[in-house]
DNA sequence: TGGATGACTTACC
DNA sequence: AGGTAAGCCATCC
C-alpha cells in the first residue's frame, strides 16, 4: 500500500541519528520504496516534522531552494561541508554503519 | 489516455 | 569537473 511505504520513509528519515546525513537513495533503499523521487515527494508534502535537513542528493549537495537554510542546520549539528558539498564518506548514515560493524574495534 | 513535473539517480561525454 | 540524456515513480492537468 501506498500508505506504508509513506510511512516508513517517514521513520527512516526520523532514525537518522543527528550529525550523520542519508541520500534520498539511501532513504529509498532501506524505505523500500520504488523510487527516490518518492522520497523527495514525501519531504516536500510532509517533511515540516522531520529532520529534512538530513536528506541530500547523491553527490553531498542539497536541494536549490534549500541550500542556504540546509547547510547552516547542518553545521550547527556538526555536519562540515566544504563549499556547499558534504564529505559523505565521513557522514554518510548507510556507509557509517557499515563500517562500525565490519571496522575491528580499536583501529581509529 | 497522454504528457508534464518534481526536495532524484546513474551513465556518458 | 560540469553538462546532457535517459530512467525512474506518483501525481496532476
Amino acid at each position: 500500500m501506498d500508505e506504508e511505504i509513506h510511512e516508513r520513509i517517514r521513520d527512516m528519515i526520523k532514525a537518522i541519528p543527528r550529525g550523520r546525513v542519508a541520500t534520498y537513495g539511501d532513504i529509498a533503499d532501506l524505505a523500500k520504496a520504488p523510487s527516490p523521487r518518492l522520497v523527495g515527494r514525501i519531504l516536500n508534502e510532509d517533511g515540516r516534522d522531520l529532520p529534512w535537513q538530513r536528506v541530500l542528493k547523491a553527490d553531498g549537495t542539497c536541494a536549490p531552494h534549500l541550500r542556504e537554510t540546509q547547510l547552516q542546520l547542518l553545521h550547527e549539528e556538526g555536519v562540515p561541508n566544504l563549499d556547499g558539498k558534504v564529505n559523505l564518506r565521513d557522514h554518510r548514515w548507510e556507509d557509517v554503519r557499515k563500517d562500525e560493524a565490519a571496522e575491528p574495534p580499536g583501529l581509529w
